[in-house]
DNA sequence: GTGCTCATGTAAGGCGTTACATGATTAT
DNA sequence: ATAATCATGTAACGCCTTACATGAGCAC
């Protein structure tokens, strides 16, 4: 029985949040006084092209995080225009200082990159030339998709200094995005040459792969 | 109570597997018979650039829940070499029908990306500008090391034609990383060409940002 | 009055990780 | 001897999602 207590953890507390938390509460560093519903909106919005947009449910849980580790208040205000009560929640004095330390000083990770359609490129010897282009040709649409998102957010950034940065990041979206779509149609390419290497075989149904050795270790 | 049973869902089967569990019987989908052990190591070698590797005790238990399902089967193996007795997993005829048919028909999902370095630097007006480069820096090296490796391991690729496809994803993330490399490198720049024309201001501590308004929503 | 959106949650459970337990073999 | 590595797990818990519950205004 050797349940470790996270009484370590909150007493050094700062570092030890989830990154989702950090997330939500950079979005309260901008300085508004937001609802859990505002945030979620506004997530969905400005973080979609690089970060993984939590569920309404957690973020209404990681405000309450927030709150009760003094990183944001929260009051309810009641609307002008009869519609119903909401919480508001702002950032406090403490979660600026934490979030700007957490932003300075956390190491510097990886990126998750969790890619479907690679996966299933990568399982090609499942896959006729047919399907794999359709996976790549979809994979094509929605990067250039984003990249136009992209686009159009930035034609309609904000001037104020403060919005310098998230504008540079819609920036490096919008590139991210045509190297995505250019990558894709790279692949395509390779995949044609591949075909037409492979002679003029239509080679419909490849015959079930001559189990290759151990996969190449090297250490 | 509504407590859902998902003997619907294992009913249906199929389909329904995680992401995760489709990638480890893809792994296994090249024919070998595999330890949890062998499976993990290969997958943080070969799925690492494009797909996020679960952890072992992830992996054995996918390994289980495959089992159970039909789609693999297992036998334990005695070691000529003294080592320790292993259990090695191989894919089933019906295992083999599924991933192929996942891998065919399944529908193509955007990737989920969680981009630590990039939301630090959406929360720029944290930073001081010495510590944006720092984080692009450091996150510019990942992705040359990364693009790197790509080159070896596609180096010492197999020849056979079921390996074709791995070696084709390879080439696309010698690509993508090369890429994410030199976009950080453009926004290096961008960030330069910013602080320049703020003028001659050293701007140390930027002044605490004049609470920007509303966040531009659109519809 | 019916159905839509706004708004705020709770409940249940799946996904996935870290820490721990165990024991055998191999290297020093 | 001892430390490291191979190998296979279990326990506990944290993250996160889906589904559900609820109720108030608003459009038709």
């Amino acid at each position: 029985m050797r349940c470790v207590t996270n009484e370590a953890a909150e007493e050094t507390n700062g570092r030890t949040l989830p990154a989702t938390s950090w997330a939500v509460l950079g979005l309260l560093s901008f300085g508004e006084e937001l609802s859990g519903y505002d945030l979620k909106k506004w997530s969905d919005w400005s973080l979609r092209f690089f970060y993984w947009s939590p569920s309404f449910s957690q973020i209404y849980s990681e405000l309450k995080r927030l709150e009760k580790a003094g990183y944001a208040s929260s009051r309810m205000v009641a609307q002008e225009t009869g519609t119903r009560d909401k919480r508001v929640y702002r950032i406090t004095d403490e979660g600026m200082t934490a979030v700007r330390r957490w932003a300075r000083e956390a190491p510097v990770d990886p990126p998750v990159l969790k890619h479907g359609p690679m996966l299933r490129l990568w399982l090609g010897h499942l896959l006729e030339p047919e399907q794999m282009r359709e996976v790549l040709v979809q994979h094509q649409e929605f990067a250039e998709k984003m990249r136009r998102r992209a686009v159009a957010d930035a034609d309609g950034a904000r001037e104020e200094a403060s919005w310098a940065y998230p504008t540079l990041t819609l920036k490096w979206a919008e590139r991210y995005y045509a190297s995505e779509r250019d990558l894709a149609a790279a692949m395509l390419d390779d995949i044609a040459e591949l075909e037409s290497a492979r002679g003029a075989a239509p080679a419909a149904e490849p015959a079930p792969a001559p189990a290759p050795g151990k996969p190449g270790k090297r250490p």
